[in-house]
This record gives structure tokens, C-alpha cells and sequence, in this order.
DNA sequence: AATGAATGAGTGTTCATTCAT
DNA sequence: AATGAATGAACACTCATTCAT
């Protein structure tokens, strides 16, 4: 530690930023909850820092705006929920049970429809915030895709256009919004389950 | 609503008043559009006397916040596409057919996610507001309801929960965000008959 | 007044323009002042709506942003000074009375150098913005330029170039600012009676 | 100021800091830049900081705040023109070719009026900070009036009052903020010339 | 019926400043 | 000596709403 080490000690105070920057993922974490839950406007930055415990100066200290956070949120959202989609593609579980546990997933979790939301967004957001969060976006988009494929070379699924498949089943778990919906039908188990129900054998005569 | 008493046509010189509602009609039809398009807090009551060709106050002299406006924009909206769901039903094609037009329409008009546009405007909305467009919302999935269980009694098709269908189909149809996509498979017309066939046959091997 | 009456007229309440816009004028008045006293980001948008009586809220009714509301503020300024000067131009009094005159007028006037205030807010403005206030501003030069040129027909001075003469003379009243220097010399009268000596004779030797 | 001492050094290893006046200098210079080009609200610590490749912590480790900042910074560059001005007095040419010497630097260096910086400042500023600073101007003023009292007693130039005599010259220099008087003048040594010209000999008639 | 004027409360953002390291 | 983190106070600007006309 004298002056004598080779390894230049940088000056002051050291950074966070490798292991964990606490303040910041709380941020995160806390503004994509938001976000999902009452859209670009209706979330103001004051109340990401009252509900990450900071103050609106410190979100500006680590996210240079609005549309810059709102950016990063969700697209740090959507990798975390291709991470959790690719571990069902190694699971074992048929792909109807597997179907399953995404649909009861997206259920419970309360959260809008993310098109939507993104057209909202779009207002205040450049043409790069947009193109990023696309990125991320179908990086979900080709996990469940994937499944999808790999049912099909199994032979588990006939389907004629993987993607299109995709989009329609991420789309149809949108379901979840309409609460009293799911109550009538059961709650979300029942409700998941007759959804993929519908989906596996459709509605056209046998 | 008001339109409607065809009968009793009253003497003497009409007032002005009737006159008076293509005014504020003007301003329904805009709001429901810009609402529709930028969600709730992504139009100000400036955009939309704008758009109307009135003022600020114009608007406040028929609507009394933003709030109403908001439940009235759409709740009438909700009526007019009750009133075409309900052609529908009496339409003469087979029920594939129909489907296939419902779709079509809804890909080519350009709107957002009800339930997240409800969910972000609910913050400013009162009980009664939500109750009323809540009610005029079942209005369309009763008339989508009554469209399928005519074809289940005719044998067209074979559903076990007929509300759920209606919900998912409606839900589904919200793919029409993803303008990208709608392009990849060759237009809204393909789109519209994928779609169709994917809920028609479902996934599940035969 | 009936609906017979031929000339329309206008529905809601009539427009203040024309005659006296009260509120409007007080705002450019005490912002055109704050401004040539503090500079443009020495002046927030708040202290120009206290110091008029009015909220900020009613500034931006008027104007949009502060850059047009000082681009406004100090065209008008300069609008005045034009007509105070051109009234000179026709005064009978002899050049050096004249700018005598002006010189002292300069000297109680509080207010800072406009080119550097310029400069300073010309990181807020636009192009056109800056445009605007160059040509008021250029107006009063040509007022000061045809007084020049008027003396120089009458054989009251001898100048080569007229234009720098009328810069030069506008900036050395600057000099106002040094209330010091003023009180040194005893009071803006003698002041304003030396400056106008100094440039009519100049320091060369004769 | 502080590199002066060539003489006297000291034995040993010399300490640290005296090298670190460099970065103390360099936050010196480049504020004293920024100040002069921009005004006192127009520059931020930030970029005071950045622009001298440090961090926005280090400028206050030197500097108590922005205040003194400032003071300091302009302080010393009217100490650096002071010294300046002071090789003109020992300067064999004639006071005309000096004059034009001191009128072509101004000319070609980009500032601003420095009264009306200080004014802006002076909101922030305590009154021990502005007497410090006019402290540092006067001395330039005096340097100046050497120049011209050195002149009266050759009997170069006849003149009432030296001390306005450096004012109204000091102020006149000001003229360089415009550029595109100077551009129609023809570069700024053929304006130099013509503003010294204007001084020399007056507009009167001779 | 319709409007110009006016405002209070809030929003996104910046900035001078402090502090532990 | 130098820095990353954090903040309170201010600022430009917006917006839903009210009111006299």
C-alpha cells in the first residue's frame, strides 16, 4: 500500500460499480415496477426516488433522465425475464406444462400490456432509447420462440409460423389485467391452465 | 345516447341546443382518438381542444374534468363497437369468416391496450367513472360472448368456457401494436387469417 | 345586438389586444428592467412574475419561454430608445448639446453592457431569437449614425467614419456602470460633460 | 504568482505540493476563461470542472465555493493584464502605436464587459469579495493612467482627466464583442487603428 | 354558447455544496 | 490530494381548472 506498489492506486474514492451498486439496481428495480404498473407518465421521478429511498437529485446522479431511466428499467426487465424463459427451455417438463408455469407467471405478476406502454413512452423517448429496448424486447421474444421450435422438432406442437406463435401467446397472457376475470374463472391456476387449454387444441370442430 | 329518441318530433322551431351537440361531439370523437392513441396522460386537455378546433374552456363548458371527458370518450366509444359486434352476429357468413373481419379491423385501427389505458388513467378516476366504463366495455365482450355461443349452438365450434374465449380473442387481436411484425408476415390481411388459424385449430397435435 | 345584426360577432370574451394589454405590458416593463439590471440567467421567470403582481403561471400565458419573453422584452426596450433618440434628431439644440443629452441619459440609467448580456443569453436563444433583438438594436444605431451624419452636413464635426463613431459613443456611456468613478468626478452632469469634451476634442496634441 | 520565487530553493526532496499548483492553476486559468466568455451563472462548477480535466469534488477541495471561485479567478487575471499594461509603459514606441498595441489585443480576445459580469456576480458575491476584485481592476486602471499621465508630461497628448481618460479608453475596447462591426470595418487592426484615430483627434472642428 | 385571462400545484432538470473514503 | 456519492433548493415549464365576460 506505500507508494512503492506498482498497481497505480486510482485517487479518492473508489467506485461501486463492479460487484454491486446497491443505490442504483434499487433504483432499477424499483422504477420498472413502477413504469409496468402505471406507464411512462403516469410515474413521475419523484416518486422513483420516494419509493427507492433517495432523493430525485440522486436518480439524476445515476440516470441522466426521465426517458434515459425508463430505457434502462425495462430493458434491464426484459433480460431478467429471458434469463428466467431459457431456463424453461432446459427444463424437462413437457412443453404444455411448461406453457403452463409461463402463463401462471405472467398472471400473477401485475404489470401492462409493454406495446402500449412503449407507444406512451414514445413521445418522450429518441430513436435509440426505442431501438434498445426493442433489442431486449425480442431477446424474450426469441427465448419463447425457441421453445417453441424445439416443441416442435420433438413433435410435442404442429405449427405452422413459430413467431407469429410467439407474439400471440405473450400477448394473450395480457389477460392478466383483467382481475375479475381470472376470479370468475377460478383464480389464476384455473385460469392458466384453461388458457393453455385453448390455445393447445383450439376452438375449430374435431 | 341522445340521438336516439327518433320519435316525437317536438313542434315548433328545433332549438339550437341539438344543433350544439355536433360541437361536442367533435370534441368526443378527438378526445376518444388522441386518448386511444397517447393514453390518458399523454393528452391535455389543450391537445384536444385543439384537435376539436374549440378552446380549453370550450371543452370545460361540456365536460366538467378531464376525468369525465375521459369516461365519456370512451364509454361511447365502447357503444360503437358494441353496435358493429352486433351486425356481426347477424351476419350471414360462417363464424371463421366473421372471426377473420373482427381481426382484420382491429389490426388496421390503430389504438392501444385498453386495460392498461384504464389502468393508467384509474389514478385520476373516481369509482363511478371506471363502474360506468367498465359497463360499457362488457357491453362489447357480452356481444363477442353471444357471437360464439351462436356458433357453439349451431356446432361450429366446441369451447368449454365461452367468456374466457371472448377475452383472449379480444386480447389477442391487440397484436395489432406490433406494426413490425404485422409487415413480416405480409400485411394485416395475412395477419388477420394466421391469427384466425391459430386460434381455429390450436397447437396440440391432432 | 340580435341574431339579425350583420356583423358577427365574436363569441366569448373580446380580446385586450389592441388598445392596452395592462398585464401584458407590466411584465415587459419590469422584465426589461430585471434583465438590464441582472442578466438573463440573473433573472428567474419568478422574480418577473412578482415583480410584476402576477403569477408564473400568467407570464407564460404571454410568453412562451423566458427567451422569448426577454427577446420581446429588450426589442421593445430598444424600440423606446429609438424614439427617444430620433426625437433629438429634430431638437434644435447644437450637436454637442445634443449628445450631452443623451450621454447623461445614458449615465442615470441603470443598466448593463447589452453586449454582453446578449452574449450571455445567446446560449438560450435561437438564431432567430438573437435576429429579432440585432435588428431593434441596429435601429438605435442608425438614429445615433443620423445624428452624426446630419452635424457632419452642418460642418458641426469632422469624422471619417460615422458607424464607429455612433458604436463608440454608445459604448463609452456604458461607462455608467462605474458608480465611483461617477461620484469621483462629481455626479453624472460633469461626468456626461467630460465624456462629451473628450471625444469632441480628443487627446491628440493640436 | 507563487512560481515567482527562483530563488531560495529549498533542500531535499522538494513537496508535492508545489507541483498540485498546477492543477490548482489550470482550474484557475480555465475558470477565469469561462467566466470571462460566459458570465457568472452561465458557468457551472461542472463544467469548470471537466474543462480543467478534473472532478467537480476537486475544484471545491481548492476552492471554499464558486464565489471565491470567481473572485480568485478574475483577480488573478487582472493581475496578469496588470502586468501586461506595465511592459507598454517601459515600451520606447510613441503612446499612439501603444495605444493602438492595447486597443488590438482587446480587439482580438474574446470577453466580456467586465462591470456587467460583476454586477451579475455581485448577487453572489460578498462585499469582501467585490472589493477584493475591484482591488485587482483598479490596479489596471492605474497602470493604464501611468501610461497617459507619462504622456501628458512629454507633452504627447493634452488631456483634463486621466483617470476618465482610462475608463472611457478601458470601456471603448469593448467594442470587440462586435464581431460584425468589426468584419464591415475590415479585421480588427484596421479597426484598432480607426478607434485610436477617433481618439486622438476628437470629432470636434478644428 | 363560448372565450380570454389567470392561477396553484406539479414535473423534469440543474446546480452548488457536503461528506465519507 | 482527489473522488464518488448524495442532496436541498431552485429553475423553466406544463397543465387541469376557474372565472368574468
Amino acid at each position: 500500500m506505500h507508494n512503492h506498489n506498482i498497481q497505480k492506486k486510482k485517487p479518492g474514492r473508489p467506485k461501486l460499480t463492479n460487484d454491486s451498486n446497491i443505490t442504483r439496481d434499487q433504483i432499477l428495480q424499483t422504477a420498472s415496477y413502477l413504469f409496468m404498473t402505471f406507464g411512462y407518465e403516469g410515474v413521475s421521478m419523484e416518486q422513483v426516488a420516494d419509493a427507492s429511498n433517495v432523493t430525485k437529485a440522486s436518480v439524476y446522479y445515476y440516470f441522466k433522465n426521465k426517458a434515459t431511466l425508463f430505457t434502462i428499467a425495462v430493458s434491464s426487465m426484459f433480460r431478467r425475464i429471458k434469463i428466467q424463459t431459457d431456463k424453461l427451455l432446459n427444463s424437462s417438463n413437457g412443453l404444455k406444462h411448461r406453457l403452463y408455469e409461463v402463463t401462471f407467471e405472467h398472471l400473477i405478476r401485475p404489470h401492462i400490456d409493454f406495446e402500449t406502454l412503449l407507444q406512451e413512452a414514445s413521445l418522450s423517448l429518441t430513436e435509440e432509447h426505442i431501438q434498445e429496448i426493442r433489442t431486449a424486447e425480442n431477446e424474450v421474444h426469441q427465448a419463447l420462440e425457441n421453445i417453441f421450435k424445439q416443441a416442435m422438432e420433438n413433435g410435442e406442437i404442429v405449427v405452422k409460423n413459430p413467431l407469429l406463435l410467439a407474439h400471440a401467446f405473450s400477448t394473450v397472457t395480457m389477460i392478466r389485467n383483467k382481475k375479475e376475470l381470472i376470479i370468475e374463472l377460478g383464480g389464476p391456476e384455473k385460469t392458466a391452465q384453461a388458457l393453455v387449454d385453448l390455445f393447445w387444441v383450439g376452438i375449430g370442430p374435431k
